[in-house]
DNA sequence: TCGCTATTGATTGAAAATGATCGATACGGT
DNA sequence: ACCGTATCGATCATTTTCAATCAATAGCGA
């Protein structure tokens, strides 16, 4: 195993469940205790976690709550618009799948006087919003809740997405690139939203511009298998026109831009 | 179990019950009376809670948390007590059930320390209450989110349910009488409860006085299928005594006896 | 092939945390 | 006020963890 591939699961244990401990993960990651003290003793000088007896902790900076809502927070603009052109493509009576995320959170909260739709989302912050849409059926899958994303995956969810079949997809990741398709950190994650890309007839990718050109640990859907990706008009030209010539109908949302909006909920 | 892990949950625990037993976290945690006594006079020093005999309390200055525990609302010392009494009967290592309701809520708000625990619930804000719980694993199930009760009901939810097997289940309801057993106005929740009832080995109703005695609409589960109902003081002793005589096991929780919880560990 | 370097594993003494015992103290019931 | 019980604080022993130094191995370039 690599350095830098175990430096990466230490990061992704530390970000899910916010410790570790250092017998712990030796014995997960195969190793000794020296070098995973050696590890976190490194990633403790990078700042990305804080040293304790027996382990690490993620640093306050970045705990749990904060970082979702401070990521909710960043490019949040940006991820409005992607939002508002989403919407644009959902007709009444449709039914529709959404993944966990802070842009697909954006999109449930412009669905709150849609006049017929069917939702179904394994995102508890997505249902959470949807409560507020009285017209709106939501369906939640069911699943272990992965605190960190707010959402439930694992085979459960799996399964319980594999006896639907809706219109479309919305689904979200940390990475999109034309070679890999979307990514993310976590390969429970991933195997959850591949679940939710093969129940729908039509995989739409929302990636704000930070994620264009990104490319994490697990892959979730090919690029093949994605009909549309909504980003922003920030996003890289180049990884841009190499994800288009792959196939996929790209739309850039402009800042600003609200006519999208117009016909079905005002 | 590490040492800022072990202090985290001790935080938790304060914060959301506002007085923590040293006798009972030591059980809780798997740890000696003489390491909490350290962890609270180390965290005392650091202002997160005020030292008391045999535990320790939440800091005025911190004072109570929003709406934690006004927002149950009607009945809520009683709903409280009974929630320490159920707390009691739950062990370490345990796969429990947990419906909809404020009493069950307020069962899932004492668990946010709870060593090692399988949580399965319908109801959104048990899975909420539940985020804070570090070590218990919270699995949803699926279904269609009915607004009112802030769950997930229906035939999804029944199935996977039915996948399901637990060693206790805690449900609520609207009411409970020795004829009618446990019933609820809805046909949907009905059904979805009696799922819920039909998982576990034992089904343990928590209902405060203002149930006892009333019928509603649907039937959810008859009396002899009920082990063991859990109510507060002001129940009718009448009603009380005809639900025992058909071999319920019938504890009734005093309004601000605290000792019950540790009860955990007789 | 040789030697260099980076990474990993082992050993050891120090430090920290935990657990146990014991005398002192505070609380609750009578 | 009294006494029994439970809790507390302090000290010591034990276990665990840590950091530093040294040895071994693999990769790399000359």
């Amino acid at each position: 195993m690599l350095a830098v591939e175990r430096r990466r699961l230490i990061a992704e244990s530390v970000r899910s469940r916010g410790v570790v401990s250092v017998s712990e993960m030796a014995e997960t990651l195969g190793t000794t205790e020296i070098t995973l003290r050696r590890d976190l003793r490194a990633m403790a000088k990078d700042g990305l976690l804080v040293r304790t007896h027996g382990g690490a902790v993620q640093p306050a900076s970045l705990g749990h709550e904060p970082s979702y809502y401070e990521k909710s927070g960043q490019a949040s603009t940006e991820k409005a618009a992607i939002a508002r052109l989403a919407f644009g493509m959902i007709r009444p009576g449709d039914s529709i799948l959404l993944g966990p995320g802070t842009t697909t959170l954006a999109l449930a909260r412009l669905l709150v006087a849609f006049p017929e739709l069917t939702v179904v989302t394994n995102s508890l912050l997505v249902a959470q919003a949807l409560m507020e849409a009285p017209r709106v059926e939501v369906i939640l899958t069911g699943g272990t809740l992965r605190r960190s994303i707010h959402a439930l995956v694992g085979p459960a969810t799996e399964d319980s997405v594999r006896a639907l079949r809706a219109s479309q997809a919305f689904i979200s990741g940390n990475g999109f690139s034309a070679e890999r398709g979307l990514s993310t950190p976590s390969p429970l994650v991933a195997a959850t939203d591949r679940a939710l890309a093969g129940a729908a007839q039509q995989v739409v990718v929302l990636a704000d511009h930070t994620k264009i050109g990104q490319e994490t640990m697990c892959q979730t859907v090919p690029t093949a298998r994605i009909h549309t990706l909504i980003t922003d008009s920030k996003a890289q030209p180049g990884a841009l026109n190499a994800i288009r010539e792959a196939g996929v109908d790209v739309r850039v949302a402009e800042v600003g831009k609200r006519e999208q909006i117009a016909g079905a909920t005002a």
